[in-house]
DNA sequence: AGCACATATCGATGAGCGTCAATGTATGGC
DNA sequence: GCCATACATTGACGCTCATCGATATGTGCT
């Protein structure tokens, strides 16, 4: 079934800093997928890890040893992020690359600021 | 028992922004346990109707109705928010009102940046 | 003292999620 | 065609968490 894989887009879109004005109920929902998508350990470090690999791209097998996690559930975690919006993903051979969606996450951030 | 409270400061005094190097695993605990409490719809909108609300601070009585949720709930959304550092409370008679810390949300925004 | 109100805490329940082993699906080389 | 390699998917298990009703704590008023 087709889950929702823009939230991110959605709420980037549509919203002023969350402090500006109360949060409608489904734009925090939009919301809260993206920031929950990004609040697990391994994900912020698989994020990381894409950003400073060489090319800045990485394929799975750069990423499962020094995580130190089991190779599916790496995949399950990167799946994750690109459903977010926030990695892309380009299977090249054998191999899938993963890299950063450019702006995805300063939008986000962007989101969380008050100034 | 004492639980982590300071999981914000913690790791915006820290770190280089997520893309800049590889996130250390104490580091990636640190920033996802601030992100978990930020990534909840009810915790977005409180945070968003706290500093809407004038004097940029509300008791769970201006909050409780308008979210849809009840008291506990309520109250349990802000000791999260206010054990991670992103909200204070300050007990006033038989209210509690709560407001953002100053340059919490904005801490956390800056290590998503990648510009 | 006693009552009404505001908020916090407790205990329980159900849903969601992180993890893994096992298995499935491609792709490339021999 | 066959095998090895890279990655994805499935199913299951345990743990965390959002939510509620019930109850406790605290404050102000009469």
């Amino acid at each position: 079934m087709a889950m929702i894989e823009l939230s991110l887009t959605d709420v980037t879109a549509c919203c002023a800093p969350l402090t500006r004005e109360p949060l409608e109920a489904d734009n925090a929902d939009a919301l809260a997928r993206s920031l929950k998508a990004l609040a697990d350990p391994a994900r912020l470090r698989l994020i990381s890890m894409v950003a400073a690999h060489e090319g800045a791209e990485a394929c799975v097998c750069d990423l499962t040893e020094p995580l130190g996690l089991s190779q599916p559930t790496v995949s399950h975690h990167l799946k994750v992020l690109v459903d977010a919006g926030i990695l892309t993903r380009e299977k090249r051979g054998t191999w899938a690359y993963y890299s950063l969606v450019p702006g995805a996450l300063d939008s986000l951030a962007g989101l969380l600021r008050t100034v």
